[in-house]
DNA sequence: TCTGGGGTCCTCTGTCGA
DNA sequence: TCTGTCGACAGAGGACCC
């Protein structure tokens, strides 16, 4: 979908259609969700700290987000989606991938869908149809909004090869900077470069895969579901904060939240862990796994305070959160039990 | 001025039992 | 009985994605 959450506030708010509107959390550390086309132009992009797409783009319209919403659109969507294709795998709110194999006139019933989705909700999307998920992601993204593209893999290579190795998805920002630091500034130059020297600097396996992506070789199949397998909950404080006893009240708070939602799912997990970022924005994580999964915040949060209590912050907290990971379906017995924390 | 929330996956390291 | 090897698993950190 195309800026999708901007997309669906434009829906009940048609007055600001063609301004910079932007999507964000209101707090001192906010960060961008999603910038309409208009802000963009600005320079605003998303995970951008709202505090600095306001300076960017002073005119912006500036929203809070909506997710109950954006999910119901979102269901809208896909409910469409799967009214023409039977293999859909859902990536998060606003892309899929579809199995277009065995389709009689599959870019005529891409051409449709888009159509449909359009007139029936309004929102707009852009469609990259490949022979791999790679190549579809990448052609998809190639000539938003409203975007069309068809590729072979091989004129996926020629078409990207002088763009920077960041395009392709798996290669963030980090290992695109590695690549840069020894000379490697392009996807042609990645697919072009020897094997070993490449090795050398990022281990046999990453290179290798590394190189698949710049070629755009890629045999993961579309697959309906994606099994979750860890559910968590953090947050970020305004202000960073010490005091031991505050932060254990506010765990508890997620452990409750977190608690309620998996006993509503009927999923335990034997691995509980927790998430603290200090200050200096140093990211820690300590979790421990027990011999019995569980779901109830009284279980869930005394290993959590325990976890807190001896990991003990050396300063100021400024994440915290906590996360149940092994999760399997329970059987909703006596440990399926909604239990609170006092 | 900094840098969200909710996820997955990979790598490295240590431990433990066969 | 001791030693070495290997795989499974857990824990921690980090990169990446939407």
């Amino acid at each position: 979908m195309d800026a999708f959450y901007v997309s669906v506030e434009l829906r009940r708010r048609p007055e600001l259609r063609g301004l910079p509107v932007i999507v964000a959390g209101s707090g001192p550390r906010a960060v961008v969700t999603t910038a309409s086309y208009e802000a963009r132009r600005f320079g605003v992009g998303s995970a951008m700290p709202a505090a600095r797409a306001r300076r960017l783009c002073p005119s912006g319209v500036f929203l809070a987000p909506d997710f109950t919403c954006y999910r119901e659109a979102s269901r809208e969507v896909m409910a469409i989606l799967r009214a023409h294709v039977q293999t859909v795998e859902v990536v998060g709110l606003d892309e899929a991938y579809l199995e277009l194999t065995g389709l009689p006139a599959p870019h005529a019933t891409m051409r449709l869908l888009t159509r449909e989705i359009e007139q029936a909700t309004g929102l707009g999307c852009s469609v990259g149809i490949g022979p791999s998920r790679l190549v579809a992601k990448v052609a998809s993204d190639a000539e938003k909004p409203r975007g069309f593209v068809v590729l072979s893999r091989g004129q996926a290579c020629e078409r990207f090869a002088p763009a920077g190795c960041g395009l392709v998805p798996g290669i963030g920002p980090r290992t695109a900077e590695r690549l840069r630091a020894i000379g490697i500034h392009t996807l042609g130059a990645l697919a072009a470069a020897p094997a070993t020297g490449l090795a050398a600097h990022f281990g046999v396996r990453m290179a290798a895969e590394l190189q698949r992506r710049a070629r755009f070789e890629d045999a993961v199949a579309v697959s309906e579901q994606r099994k979750v397998i860890s559910e968590s909950r953090e947050v970020t404080f305004d202000r960073d904060i010490s005091d031991p006893v505050k932060l254990e009240q506010i765990l508890e708070g997620l452990v409750r939240r977190l608690c309620v939602a998996l006993v509503q799912q009927q999923r335990r997990g034997r691995t509980i862990g927790i998430k603290i970022r200090l200050d200096d924005f140093s990211t820690h994580t300590r979790a421990r796994t027990l011999a019995q999964a569980v779901s109830s915040a009284d279980r869930v949060g005394a290993v959590a305070l325990e976890l807190l209590h001896r990991f003990s912050p050396p300063r100021p907290v400024r994440l915290l959160g906590v996360r149940v990971a092994g999760l399997r379906a329970g059987d909703g017995g006596a440990q399926g039990q909604l239990t609170l924390l006092p």
